[in-house]
DNA sequence: AGCACGCCGACT
DNA sequence: GTCGGCGTGCTC
């Protein structure tokens, strides 16, 4: 790499070599000058400290807390000072915490003298974290603009893990071992059982032998059973790729070949595999963890949106590496974390797949990572620490010296720039896998071709719809929107039912009869009478969500065999699985789904597919709406005629002139995202500028709205620096928060981070009101 | 983030 | 008279 990196396409225009980089915060060329915006903290400073008083030694902990930098401790006693990385409790106020023993910095700026230090309780047995996850925390505190100590609590999510290894007594027989003086029924079984030699728990060995704990406990201490302590985690089976990969196609194999000379060199690579629906990414990066498994230490780590971590997926890695992975998500429960954390801190755990938060993993020796659906906007965590995992996955992949694989059919805007721009090699597939051919496309105009009123299925559609079901084949309706209704509207007096915390429309679920807020979860029973004006029977559903389009469908073709698939049907794990299997299976005729259906499934004999609303992700104002929505529909429309058969999409629209719906149906994305790239340039929006929003909120909106006027008045001013707000949130209020927020714009060359940390130290937030920072935000206002 | 301290309303 | 609400401040 000659240039130097930043996340979000925001490179610096430093060349990295000789000269010192103007861009300090963001500039990944100066690796290890890395250095807080601002005050300087950073990775200088001495650690560890022989002191005159005695044999205490200083030490400076991070700890998961939200404070600006790591706090001093004492060790004292014999052993030796843990080095940085080490894990050690400490006391935190009145509690006991786990943290890290971090490189320097000053917490304040200050030293505390030594003799007001509260010593370390211990150091902790778990693995250490390494130099580059510890660069990694300072880096992305440092860029979001947030607490280290809450980055490294990221890395420390399972606090089960850190207290050693977790052992189970095993009892088990050999020959040789005292036979008991009483065999009585009870002891013969247990000893029959016990005859293979093979070691079991107590709990296993009662239930399996029928007998009760006091018999084992009794043959343990007449020494007929030997005891033993197993760690409770056994190692993941290894993955060991097949000697015959799949035949893989021309481009495909360039790719590979590209991606596994890079895992060869041991250096950091950036790829955009850009290839459309169908065309066999997956394959692709596949070939670069078999060649980063030919090294037995190496560790590779796939990142995918929460909702595409699905069984598909896993039985495509199990047919190449004959076992499965080991998946890391929001929900593998606690006995599961202890297990995978463990394991990839030990460095045994080889491939690791998992949701945004496994990018904070401690991985000894990873060699490659990869990031699927790298457009996926569920990769921007928007709650806690703001950060979009894909730009901190390019950080963590130049901190850990390895290959990094983005891959998207529909690439988002900041990767298309970097590949265009040659910071990130780009490799093309252009080719659907096989025999099959990507969809025919057909826009229906609602103005003129439309249902009728109260309905949602245009009339071209249902036709299509039943054509699949005389042939025997299938059809999916896409509708983003869960629920029966998306407001509920009183006819006489014209009230329209709102959440009493967010600003937001109550969403009928007719299934359950109560209405619900998507936002904060509030719920009510459906009222009957109009709740402003009592009046009975009023109340109309306005709008279509996937049950109201379900009864539609019911209606329309009674003898089809329906699903709806959403966030509210599919809710117990294997559901989804088990869902995937009926369509695949021929079991299901239509299928009606939100988004959750959009994710890299595969369906043979899926012919057909209706995008209900296609300008719904228009709506209001969002800089990357087009982008998203154009994301999308390519991602649906790429569901259908995955087999030999050809699909055809039906988007409807109320705008078919759009330039997002025109480039869906015209197959002219690169013309789309031309477009929009020349749009954002003159605009200078990101990638070509950059951006973070202020969020002011609180729950009076008097205290909100002051503090928005003492930003605005402080606001940083200057060249190429714009200001905008303070105005309303898009949900202007959210679980009983006000919020407002503020946009600052500045060129690329601006440290953003500075501008804003400088601003917020001029201001001084109302009683109650909070602002919190979102560099590169995603929502425009 | 937790956790305690502190200052104003309704209770055994 | 106390119990307890959550606003504010601190953590080596």
């Amino acid at each position: 790499m000659a240039a130097c990196l930043a996340p979000m396409g925001l490179f610096c225009k430093c060349k990295g070599g000789k000269g010192r980089c103007h861009d300090r915060a963001r500039c990944l060329f100066l690796v290890p000058l890395v250095m807080v915006p601002e005050s300087g903290k950073g990775m200088a400073g001495v650690t560890i400290e022989l002191d005159d008083i005695g044999e205490a030694r200083r030490i400076s902990v991070m700890v998961p807390a939200p404070l600006d930098g790591p706090l001093d401790y004492l060790w004292a006693g014999d052993m030796p000072a843990p080095a940085p990385g080490r894990l050690v409790e400490v006391p935190l106020g009145k509690r006991r915490v786990i943290g890290a023993v971090w490189d320097g910095g000053r917490y304040q700026g200050r030293q505390v003298a030594l003799s007001k230090l509260k010593p370390a309780i211990r150091a902790v047995e778990a693995a250490p974290l390494d130099a580059a996850l510890m660069k990694l925390v300072d880096w992305v505190a440092a860029y979001t603009m947030s607490a280290p100590g809450m980055i490294l609590k990221m890395c420390l999510s399972v606090p089960e893990a850190l207290e050693g290894v977790p052992v189970r007594k095993h009892l088990f027989w050999r020959d040789g071992l005292a036979v008991p003086d009483k065999l009585t029924p009870a002891r013969k079984a247990v000893l029959t059982l016990m005859a293979d030699g093979i070691a079991r728990t107590p709990g296993e060995i009662a239930e399996l032998a029928g007998v009760s704990a006091a018999v084992i406990k009794g043959l343990e201490e007449q020494g007929a059973l030997m005891a033993e302590l197993r760690p409770v985690d056994q190692p993941f089976a290894v993955p060991i790729p097949k000697a015959e990969g799949p035949v893989l196609g021309r481009e495909q194999q360039a790719a590979a070949d590209a991606i596994r000379a890079a895992v060869a060199e041991h250096d950091f690579a950036p790829f955009l595999l850009d290839g459309i629906t169908g065309s066999g990414k997956t394959e692709v990066y596949f070939e670069g963890v078999v060649e980063a498994l030919k090294d037995p230490t190496a560790q590779i780590l796939v990142l995918l949106p929460e909702i595409a971590l699905t069984a598909q997926w896993f039985d495509r890695f199990a047919s190449r590496f004959g076992v499965e992975p080991v998946v890391w998500h929001s929900d593998i429960g606690q006995a599961g974390r202890r297990r995978a954390w463990g394991e990839i801190a030990a460095g045994r755990a080889r491939v690791v797949v998992g949701a945004r938060s496994a990018l904070f993993l401690p991985f000894r020796n990873l060699r490659l990572i990869v990031v699927d659906e790298e457009h996926d906007p569920s990769y921007k965590q928007e709650e806690g620490v703001i950060y979009h995992a894909r730009d901190m996955a390019v950080v963590r992949a130049k901190f850990e010296a390895c290959p990094l694989v983005l891959a998207s059919a529909t690439p988002s805007m900041e990767s298309r720039v970097n590949a265009k721009a040659g910071r990130y090699s780009e490799l093309r597939l252009t080719e659907r896998h096989g025999a099959a051919e990507l969809p025919a496309m057909r826009v229906i105009d609602m103005r003129h071709e439309g249902p009728a009123s109260g309905e949602w299925i245009a009339p071209a559609l249902a036709s299509a719809i039943e054509d699949r079901l005389s042939r025997g084949e299938q059809s999916m309706l896409f509708l983003n929107r869960r629920g029966y209704a998306p407001l509920t509207l009183c006819r006489t007096c014209g009230h329209r039912i709102e959440c009493p915390a967010c600003s937001a429309w109550l969403v009928e679920h007719r299934s359950e009869r109560r209405l619900v807020c998507h936002h904060c979860g509030h719920s009510m029973r459906t009222p009957d009478n109009c709740p402003e004006c009592d009046d009975t029977g009023s109340l109309v559903p306005c709008g279509p969500g996937v049950e109201r389009l379900q009864e539609e469908v019911t209606a329309r073709f009674p003898t089809a065999r329906l699903a709806v698939m959403t966030s509210d049907t599919l809710t117990r794990p294997g559901d989804m699985a088990r869902m995937v299997a009926m369509i695949e299976s021929g079991a299901l005729d239509i299928v009606i789904g939100t988004q959750i259906v959009t994710k890299g499934y595969h369906f043979p004999n899926l012919t057909c597919v209706g995008v209900i609303d296609a300008d719904l992700g228009l709506r209001g104002g969002d800089l990357r709406a087009g982008e998203r929505t154009w994301q999308q529909l390519v991602q649906v429309a790429g569901r259908a005629g995955r087999g030999d058969k050809p699909g055809t999409v039906f988007l409807q629209s109320y705008d078919p002139a759009h330039p997002v719906v025109a480039a869906i149906a015209t197959g002219d994305g690169e013309a789309f995202m031309e477009a929009e790239e020349a749009e954002r340039s003159r605009f200078r929006m990101p990638p070509f500028g950059r951006l973070a929003a202020l969020v002011i909120s609180g729950p009076d909106l008097a205290a909100v709205v002051e503090t928005g006027r003492r930003l605005a008045r402080a606001a940083p001013a200057g060249e190429g620096i714009h200001v905008l707000g303070p105005a309303p949130a898009p949900l202007a209020r959210l679980r009983g928060l006000h919020r407002h927020r503020m946009l600052v714009q500045t060129g690329r060359d601006t440290l953003i981070q500075d501008l804003v940390a400088g601003w917020l130290g001029r201001v001084k937030p109302a009683s109650a009101v909070k602002i919190r920072v979102d560099i590169d935000p995603y929502s425009f206002m």
